[in-house]
DNA sequence: GATAAGATGTTATATCGTAACATCCTATAG
DNA sequence: CTATAGGATGTTACGATATAACATCTTATC
């Protein structure tokens, strides 16, 4: 989680500046941050794997929210759209951007053990994979890649 | 879709080739090629869409099957897991493979226009995309890329 | 305080996918 | 020629994911 000594602070930290950022985007933006959408972002941010959307429903009841589908589903698309958040198309599941503000495609690594979703952290995937299927007279305008396979940790335990 | 003279023939060709490979493949590997897998693999072969399981269910009833939901899933997980068809998760829906009996992950292109999806040519991308994540510390097992965009027919329609 | 735009509440339903169990079909063994 | 076992299919019933449509509320601006 960190490299500092602290791993909880370290989180929190990020946490907050990621909370901060979506606030002063949709403020300079013109973009109504409002509760519904900021609990979303809030759980997705403290989940290390990917939420559906009902059991993002049910993570909203626990916090006095009484959300219909549509209210997760609508916050979700709020959060997407703006570079909050990303579906990731095969768990049917959401997680939060960890660069959010940059133009980019996400890719993923899927932990087949522990089910945690990491997005990758550089962007270099978007240019190699663009300049590949260009060759093949495609326009890639989005692009979405999504790795299975074992994290660090997992892959450290399963050393047999 | 094809570069002699009589796109018709190259490409029914093309897809008998699919049929052979398929029914020696299951031959040799004492898998049976049964009637409703046979059907569900032409009818992707035969579609430059992605199909969903409901709309195979539709045609097979067409063709004189009577099926049910699970039918269809059954014929698809097993083309898929031999290799013949895969799943495009950002459609929900399959397509056959270009390449069957070559170990490989996935790469599509999917047109937003006129919805054609075509799987790369190359394979290229799974060693770029595993060089890649191995070094953040993640083992690839497999990986989706699905790409959006303009296949080369509608970016040249689209050239106001 | 009227108006309009955007956000949320609510119902109902569409779409995608699977668990579970019955039945059938086809080997190969006794 | 049964027996029995494995794989494939038929069928019911449901679970999980997602959206259409319309009512209501909130907020900002005029
Ligand atoms: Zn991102
Ligand atoms: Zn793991
Ligand atoms: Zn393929
Ligand atoms: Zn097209």
């Amino acid at each position: 989680m960190a490299n500092n000594t602290d791993g909880q602070t370290k989180r929190t930290s990020t946490f907050r500046e990621k909370m901060i950022f979506a606030e002063q985007y949709c403020a300079k933006n013109d973009l109504q941050f409002t509760p519904v959408r900021r609990k979303v972002l809030e759980l997705l941010l403290k989940s290390d794997r990917a939420l559906g959307a009902y059991e993002l429903l049910d993570l909203l009841r626990e916090v006095g929210f009484k959300p219909q589908p549509p209210v997760a589903y609508r916050a979700l698309e709020f959060l997407i759209k703006y570079g909050f958040a990303h579906k990731v198309e095969h768990l049917n599941a959401f997680v939060a951007c960890i660069h959010p503000g940059k133009e980019h495609s996400p890719a993923f690594m899927i932990c087949r053990s522990c089910d945690s979703v990491s997005e990758m952290d550089t962007l270099r995937s978007d240019s190699m994979l663009a300049e590949n299927l260009i060759s093949q007279g495609f326009k890639v305008e989005e692009a979405v890649i999504e790795a299975r396979g074992l994290c660090e940790a997992c892959a450290d335990v399963e050393v047999k």
